[in-house]
DNA sequence: TTCGGATGAGACACATTAGTCTCGATTGGT
DNA sequence: ACCAATCGAGACTAATGTGTCTCATCCGAA
């Protein structure tokens, strides 16, 4: 009757809440508690038993979020890499991850420290357009907030466009480089 | 008392409301009607007095939308215009509009007469791409989903980096074209 | 088999929002 | 000055979502 029982273990139920939650909240950011639960295949008092409250758990959310955000782009400082590289590494690990993380691109009520991460990957997106301008591949007079403001936009519209079929997964990467630097680099 | 009095006329009160709508949902899209009403400066029962419901207001203001843009595109058609003239004028006449519109980047409950309208501008963009290609500002390679898409977005960041002073509104219109245009155009 | 912890289902109270109604006040036209 | 239409304020009900609680059940471990 309920073979998926012999995972859905103590420690599984909290994880495929939040699982439920980033996707569900991804599609429908004001979606209703019991449809997590019900997404997450768990009772709604266990959803509570888990989380205080709907803020608990949209913080939690944030947090896994920015985590592994960090842990799939922590493997790009590979030390000898050319920012140009680092940037098309980034892209084809983050865009991926698209469909989880799309809520995020409303700031709306979200934890204090979660802020502080967005931040920090805010920074470390900065620190690599400002790379890209020292190695020549982005024009100095354009300016970065835009460049990092393009770059968010990018990895949102290729999701957009690959979740909808019109673009393979995989050239999205290598479109939105192009896009990207060859939209900013030197006039020619 | 209410100098403002004079022109909350019977006809003005409904496009108060719309107006208000339109730039309260574009920040806060679940914002609840008593405070579209308050910020609308009109009583909540006038609100429900000119419109059904949630629902038929939210159609109301999709539409009133896609009327402008309509209306601010259709200057555009001026004939002789290169494709690329025409990208540049859409771009400074749409960018000024974003903080009203941006409510609609979610497509979730819309009118049927809606979406209809929303897919006619897309088809217009698409129109557009379709000379940017023939007229070799963009290169053919390109799927033409990406350039609608990155069009749309383009639009989006503009309007948000302008709201954040990050940007010069000035330079908006140039950057979203030099940032398009030149990431797409042929490979030199 | 027995026991303890975790779960699911559901009842319940509470808060917020939506929608309706009434009443007194204001406005613009006559 | 008067009248009809509209409006704002507030009371009221219904619907929905949130949070707490109880209880029977299931699972794994002893």
């Amino acid at each position: 009757m309920r073979p998926e029982r012999s995972e859905a273990l103590r420690p599984t139920a909290r994880r495929a809440i939040v699982d439920a939650a980033m996707r569900l909240w991804s599609v429908n950011p004001g979606a209703p508690l019991h449809e997590v639960a019900e997404r997450a295949g768990v009772g709604r008092a266990t959803l509570h038993r888990h989380f205080r409250g709907r803020d608990a758990l949209l913080a939690e959310v944030a947090h896994t979020c920015l985590d592994e955000m960090r842990a799939v782009v922590g493997v790009l400082v590979t030390p000898g890499a050319s920012a140009r590289e680092r940037l098309r590494g980034m892209f084809e690990a983050v865009i991926p991850l698209g469909d989880r993380y799309s809520f995020l691109q409303r700031e709306s009520v979200v934890d204090e420290e979660a802020v502080a991460g967005y931040r920090a990957q805010l920074d470390w997106v900065a620190a690599l357009v400002a790379d890209l301008k020292a190695e020549g591949d982005v024009a100095a007079d354009v300016p970065s907030a835009w460049v990092v403001g393009q770059i968010d936009q990018l990895v949102w519209t290729a999701w957009n466009e690959t979740a909808r079929g019109r673009i393979a997964a995989a050239d999205a990467a290598t479109l939105a480089v192009r896009t990207l630097l060859e939209g900013l680099g030197e006039r020619t």
